[in-house]
DNA sequence: GGCATTGCTGAGGTTACCTCATCATGAGGT
DNA sequence: ACCTCATGATGAGGTAACCTCAGCAATGCC
């Protein structure tokens, strides 16, 4: 049984999945507190700084999104100053997102806590459970 | 590169983490519709299932939510008329939830669902992969 | 009998998603 | 030129799953 603080339930592979979901969830938030972005805001500044300018649909399609979703998280950094929309001069149905000066400044930063945090939150694995983790973990994303 | 069809944005574990998370509840949501059932619903289901009648407080803690988060799970699962609440004979401040006739049914119908729902979702993974898994999650899970 | 603590819940808020409808533009046919 | 369908973004509105904070009743302790 080995009943602990708060249990032990084990149980599915999915029910530890989620548990640990949970505490990371937890710890990015904090993590990324000093900035006032959440983590889903952090995730497309990710995209934008790993991609460059990139219409709303194609930042959907990076985080895995609806487009619907991913124009709110562009509203939200848009209104903090991180973004910018600017009309697609390729087509004039389209626009385009891009990180501001400031976006770039914070972007770089959060890329930074992000680390750290990884680090503290995954540092409890030795390399080769690391690389192991990334491997299964790809193949499951699909 | 290898650019493909919605990204290889690989980049951090964490990242990777979430885009497994998006798929396994989307897939979860799925698969427990036919019982108009939540994911979450679900967890407590299983936890009442696992362990008999518990306070709310206790359920709490078997899920690691805040306490007023089981409450609102449980009138959810009530108002299903899946669970039931009853005075603890043993301290009038504090309630029981148990399970219903319709909540052990439906439980374990859903408890089989999941199961082949796991199995669709992890079945890509070879039994080594599944077993690495496992054990990494818990030791991350804390 | 006071007094802090515990167990639960009301009120209200947040994050991160979703679908469906709408509107402008673009691309293709006739 | 015109009509039609597809596409890009967004408005409106909804949901799940959490949270904190405040309040109430019952307990435990001195």
């Amino acid at each position: 049984m080995t009943e602990r603080t708060a249990d032990g339930d084990d149980e599915s592979l999915a029910e530890t999945f989620w548990a640990v979901a949970g505490r990371l969830r937890r710890q990015a938030r904090e993590s990324l507190a000093p900035w006032d972005v959440t983590p889903s805001q952090s995730r497309a500044l990710g995209v934008l700084a790993r991609h460059g300018e990139l219409r709303p649909g194609a930042i959907a399609e990076h985080l895995r999104i609806a487009p619907r979703s991913a124009t709110e998280v562009i509203d939200d950094l848009q209104a903090r100053g991180l973004v910018e929309r600017r009309p697609d001069p390729a087509d004039r149905r389209a626009t385009l997102v891009a990180l501001t000066e400031e976006g770039n400044r914070v972007s770089a930063a959060i890329r930074a806590a992000r680390r750290a945090e990884a680090d503290r939150f995954f540092g409890h694995l030795d390399d080769a459970d690391r690389d192991q983790l990334a491997r299964i973990l790809r193949t499951l994303r699909g």
